[in-house]
DNA sequence: TCAAAAATGAGTTGCGTACCTCAAAAATCG
DNA sequence: CGATTTTTGAGGTACGCAACTCATTTTTGA
């Protein structure tokens, strides 16, 4: 009944030495397929998993991984940097570190610097990708040289980054057309869409999803052209300030990226606040008190810890040879009010 | 710079034996405070971990955790069982089992001696719990006996239960509360609240959630008497006939619990499926398709696959005596629509 | 059939910690 | 001060696997 537990008697079972189980189990060669079959049968018949912290501490390694972050005050980056710290702990005792470097991620030429300078130096990388052709050659060139890469965030789909970490951003847009559309409650009239920019592939792909779904569900609804804030407070307050005021039919707002500050300063002081449906990005100390205000209505975030922990996670598994759990490191799109504030 | 590595090393720098450093690092008695101040500095100024895997491996314990699930076909306590099924492989590879324990959760008694039944034979607990008194002395004896306990879903907080693993069921109900109220726009009328029982604890709390919201944020908005289900589909689907023929101003729809095919049924031959706000809970097969087709507008869910890691990795963790990443822990709820399906 | 090649067995060492024993040293007390 | 208790040191074993060496057996091919 009870599964043998070790090498040693899988090996019996087998009728082979441990060295040959050894050989079997890390795909050495030598080994004349027969054997191999045998083996992996007494290796399925009991189910046999290799104890994990056995094979971790005979392999004794740490790891070394690095983070690529951009530069400068966006909440959410600074809220994944700081759920990373949180892990540091548990990344000690496993023997791991990850160092976090700060770039210029809308240069490419500078972030595909700062990935080749990784090279052989790391075991991982994560990165907060622009999808631009040096950056892609750049996470080829890592993978290339054994290190595993994550893009974070924002992906780099066409590179040969092992995994991504982040949410589907047409998703994202589309949901957050629907919740426009519905809030809306069927009354006519034109939607502002705010976004960092239409260059950047997650603003593009947001403002695609939620252009889709109004276009096909709320026919009532206007659309009015992008306007661009670059993701930046003063900007997006100005902009905003102007559509409030050329629009007195606008009934909603999508703000695609940051800058949410300038948006919420400008809606807030056109007095319309809470009769416009106001849907933007992200839970951060802002968005959580403007959702509890009533001034904006619902947020779509991806959980900045999740992705921290994920990123981790799968770099590890990656270079442990471990399989992945999709499942666990697949990041939802959350839907944000301000009754399931978390 | 670079940190000492092993308790050596720890040794080393505190100028005690090996021995001395396992007998702090454990809390074992026969150790000067003086000392002991040492041998701790010695750690916290190098950072000190131990090395997780070869902690795990001298222990080298195997340990046996129960779930306790209710009986019957209700999907979301088979997805959690079916994501558990999942983690088998997580598991054996850190020698874990978790048995499956099904049982009639509604009958406390019942519940109350499988409960007993465990006690002083496993290492830990996950458990459906109802609360009520003989459950909670029933966890409690658990705890008693050394296991570790955590609740799933629904809590016993006035148990000595170490954890809850589920969401806040009143934010829940506020939740859908907010949701059925914005999604109807404006309009005047009734809504429909079909639960299980008001006895279950969970259920009762998403009610209280629900209509204080809508008592306080959408007073065009009636709540009808609740009708109870009780989770089954037919006694659901006859109810709920007869709720949509007695009233015609029928708007909103929230179901508590499960039964949600039935509800579906009857909504959907009524020919007010789509016009009537329908919220519900948790995402399975039937409310997937109801969300593509429009039947339903938003499920509340709480991801049944974190549910069943989440569980598995607290009762490690505190058998192990290590801390719990509150964070990673923590059940969200989600909101989820026809555009952010998972 | 015999030499060469391939496959396998047997064994060792080390990973870092937990847990144990026993002796030696230091502190405490009357 | 000596006797007793407390504290500390030294050392060993075990945990299960990875990674290696080297000898031996089996298979293959000419």
């Amino acid at each position: 009944m009870n599964a043998p537990l070790t090498l040693r008697d899988i090996a019996r079972q087998a009728g082979v030495s441990l060295a040959t189980v050894d050989r079997v189990l890390h795909n050495r060669p030598g080994v004349r397929p027969d054997t191999v079959r045998r083996v992996k049968d007494a290796m399925a018949r009991s189910a046999f998993q290799p104890h994990a912290a056995a094979s971790e501490l005979a392999r004794a390694r740490s790891r070394r991984f690095a983070f690529v972050m951009p530069l400068g005050g966006n909440p959410f980056m600074q809220q994944i940097q700081a759920h990373l710290g949180e892990l540091a702990n548990w990344m000690a005792a496993r023997r791991l570190t990850a160092d976090v470097v700060t770039t210029d991620v809308f240069d490419p030429a500078v972030l595909a610097g700062k990935l080749e300078d990784l090279v052989g130096r790391v075991d991982g990388v994560a990165v907060v990708a622009l999808d631009h052709p040096s950056v892609r050659a750049a996470i080829n060139d890592l993978v290339e040289s054994g290190a595993k890469v994550v893009t974070l965030v924002s992906d780099v789909p066409s590179s040969r980054r092992h995994h991504y970490v982040g949410i589907d951003n047409i998703a994202a847009g589309r949901t957050a057309g629907a919740l426009v559309g519905r809030f809306a409650g069927g009354k006519t009239g034109r939607v502002a869409i705010m976004a960092g920019s239409q260059g950047l592939r997650d603003h593009a792909e947001r403002i695609f999803g939620f252009s889709q779904v109004l276009a096909a569900e709320f026919r009532q609804l206007e659309v009015l052209p992008v306007a661009e804030g670059h993701d930046a407070d003063d900007r997006s307050e100005h902009l905003m300030r102007k559509l409030l005021a050329e629009h007195h039919d606008i009934i909603g707002l999508y703000n695609v990226g940051a800058g949410t500050a300038g948006v919420a300063k400008a809606l807030t002081e056109s007095g319309r606040a809470g009769d416009i449906v106001f849907v933007g990005h992200d839970v951060t100390a802002l968005t959580r008190k403007l959702l509890l205000s009533g001034v904006m209505h619902a947020a779509i975030s991806q959980n900045p810890g999740h992705e921290a922990r994920s990123a981790v996670r799968v770099l590890l598994a990656l270079a442990r040879g471990e399989p992945i759990l999709s499942e666990q490191e697949a990041i939802r799109i959350d839907i944000v009010m301000r009754d399931n504030l978390p």
